[in-house]
DNA sequence: GCAGGAACTGAAAATGAATTCAGGACGCCC
DNA sequence: GGGCGTCCTGAATTCATTTTCAGTTCCTGC
């Protein structure tokens, strides 16, 4: 069925992309990855462009869609447990992180994407607005200026993570350090 | 005579790789950006990937020399100065940070490029480690993990900001903020 | 003043990837 | 069973870019 193969399509776009970036993103890379002809991927998308835009929206997507997941537990464990998220040894996790990474580093360049990314940063970082927010209380202090510190530095140590100057668990240190000096902790 | 030739060529494909991005970076682009033939290009790098190897190094050393300028001030205004000094409008200064993110992001993908990157981030962060001792005393908090919240940020925030989603300003303005939370004040 | 080498040019050839297209398979309705 | 539309294939073609190379300029030493 269509609908499927798109989906199988879209998904092996963005095995490719983290395991070779942008710059590797061949469409005969992507139809072997998928199991289907060349042609099939223009037939769907139209053409390399077409099938990039999709693939970077589908990226954008699950981004979205993994940094759901509300959980029974109480605000700051939650705050910290979205934070923390974003790294893991895990092929999955792994996956995401490179390909929004790309996403990211290619939006420089372009502004539809641009808008995309801003989009997505932005509905994430209201969310930790909301954790830091019910975390300190309504007494605590301004919420915005932490969740916008805890965001960019989750962007900042996955960089490094991704590069391989720290670990996977280090950045989750590194993420409860910070949380813990805006006065947020877990226990 | 060569040797200009060859930093000519260097800053041209920074200008360029800052304009269109790694995926953007043609020989016609850079031959033209530097005033010279294509095949002089051959001539001195071998190949593209040589020039773009050479490209990416004079990148990476010419952040490692902005990253230098020591001045005269109190250790913490000399550390917000550093760590601020990634943002501005200035053409030079954007330029050079976009350069930069397109190596980090390329260095997913790249041994060797990640070596470099890594030391040349390395050396910059024990800076800012230093930095940070004098600025708490001795008697003040371990500096290490706090020199990583505040590269890591700078990171982070560099990405927003060049993709348009906070302004140069914002971002040197959450860099104090973060400063000050971990008890470093330029006053 | 000329032999030789380094710096440099630009057009032709090679390469590598995207796009196009003629057609095959399959299911569905009449 | 035959027409018809959707999904799909893969080889031929086109296109963009890099690589190569024959030749020019200009300097330097003899």
């Amino acid at each position: 069925m269509a609908e499927d193969t798109r989906e199988r399509i879209l998904s092996a776009c963005e095995r490719v992309i983290a395991r070779s970036g942008l710059r590797g993103f061949r469409m005969q890379e992507v139809a072997r990855e998928a199991g289907v002809s060349i042609g099939l991927l223009a037939y769907h998308f139209g053409d390399r462009d077409g099938l990039l835009e999709a693939a970077l929206d589908h990226v954008n997507e699950s981004a979205a869609i993994r940094a759901e997941a509300p959980g029974e537990q109480p605000a700051p464990a939650r705050l910290i447990a979205l934070l923390t998220s974003e790294f893991g040894d895990d092929e999955g996790i792994r996956d995401g992180s490179v390909a929004w990474n790309e996403l990211r580093a290619s939006a420089v360049f372009d502004a539809g994407q641009a808008r995309a990314v801003a989009r997505s940063t932005a509905d994430w970082q209201q969310r930790v607005v909301e954790l830091v927010r019910e975390s300190l209380g309504p007494q605590g202090a301004d919420p915005e200026p932490i969740a916008l510190l805890l965001t960019a530095l989750v962007e900042g140590l996955s960089g490094r993570w991704l590069t391989g100057q720290i670990t996977a668990a280090q950045a989750q240190d590194a993420m409860r350090d910070a949380a813990a000096r805006v006065g947020i902790r877990a226990d």
